[in-house]
DNA sequence: GAGTGGTCTAGACCACCCC
DNA sequence: GGGTGGTCTAGACCACTCC
């Protein structure tokens, strides 16, 4: 059940069981798990290895913990844990859509002082430009237009713009992507959105435009996007 | 600067500390902070305690660990956490907008199946229903259909509702309010939510469904809100 | 090799809940 | 009083980065 002499770290084993038992509803909402010092008992390791993995159970939201009493399976929603941040090929395929891209343009332009902006460089500094149609279930979702600094992510290319520009610079680069902050507002499509849309001028859509950062802060990615309202709609977990 | 005798936990005191050189700019982003095992000899206490602290305010964004490197201060998000649940009056004023309300009408009512299916209770269940026009700074904002479980949520007025119904629940009822789930999608104002919210009939809005979560998992409320485009544009943040 | 974070141990005492 | 989670200790070894 447990392997000590594992490279997986333990406390990491212990929680993926534990969202195994629970993803398969051998432990079901409001149940009770053991306690920790059982736990520790039973794998024969330390309280604090399965704090640790109980820890971040409830900071994921699986478990939540009440002093004195124990520890308990939280109601899970099935629209899980959406305020991970995802690729338009990861959400589609989150929302069982199969997902697809036309690609309209990809260049090197000077950065406008909006872009430069977004991406905390200088204007008129390189960047990647790309403009794509974003399907699902080959009709077309959302217009695309995705902003790079040619100077962080280098060697961009076609081939890889129809791949997976996330792979590439969080496998290729070894960049560290890790958060992304976006506004979303509702609007009406222009001449331009609803012919590459395929809906009517004037149609309700989505506008969602995203900065996308590493690690260390630096800004790596701008995007626009005009999603369809029809078939969009976005959703979100907030904890108080 | 820690007090080992204080009821305060010491990794709390720890955390605190950083955030406020943080926030005085004492610590800039990129910066490293002392090593852990330095926190620990300075301040006498264990390297757990200070992983304690330090594990927080990286979960929080303030702060990222590279292995074998050290633990540096994060670029600082100007747009704050975000996807943390807000109350209209706590959205309103964190956008630097003077909140304001206008009670349509208040009655408890059975649920429909929609409302049932909401909150989790049984049709014709009966269930609070408010109807509101949310201003920021006096110009209508959203037009607000809200529905609480009368069997759970006791004893609401007319009264509380113009005050702050989340601090009923939290403060007088005690419970504790702990995650909703939103449905954000691009619409077209009908002709009453034009009129209420003195836009013009097909002027786009954002509708906002939201079920809020009782720490255990129980519905506590669902509300339909309908937000004018020109005023109101949602931000959020996501972590990879 | 020195320094850093990552993982882990085997205890301890406290605050809280329930009987 | 017995069981639970909350906090804390004083170590240990490992993996990684940098020189």
């Amino acid at each position: 059940m447990i392997k000590k002499d594992s490279p997986i770290p333990i406390y990491y084993q212990l929680q993926e069981l534990l969202k195994d038992l629970i993803d398969k509803g051998e432990l079901k909402p409001g149940d009770a798990i053991p306690a920790e010092r059982e736990y520790a008992e039973k794998f024969h390791i330390s309280r604090m290895t399965v704090r640790q993995a109980l820890t971040q159970l409830v900071n994921e939201g699986y478990l939540h913990r009440i002093q004195g009493k124990g520890t308990f399976v939280s109601e899970r929603k099935i629209e899980q844990p959406l305020h991970r941040l995802r690729s338009f090929t990861e959400d589609m395929e989150a929302r069982g859509l199969t997902p697809g891209s036309q690609l309209i343009s990809f260049e090197i332009i000077p950065a406008t002082s909006q872009i430069a902006a977004q991406l905390g460089i200088q204007e008129y500094g390189p960047v990647y430009e790309m403009k794509r149609i974003r399907l699902a279930d080959d009709v077309p979702m959302a217009l695309e237009f995705n902003y790079i600094p040619a100077n962080l992510v280098k060697g961009l290319t076609e081939q890889i713009v129809k791949e997976s520009v996330y792979s590439y610079i969080e496998d290729q680069l070894n960049l560290e992507i890790d958060q992304a902050s976006q506004v979303i507002e509702s609007s009406i499509a222009t001449q331009v959105e609803a012919e590459f849309l395929k809906i009517k001028k004037g149609s309700p859509i989505m506008l969602i435009q995203q900065q996308t950062f590493l690690k260390d802060g630096t800004p790596v990615e701008y995007v626009r996007s005009s999603y369809r309202a029809d078939r969009y709609k976005f959703m979100i977990n907030m904890k108080r």
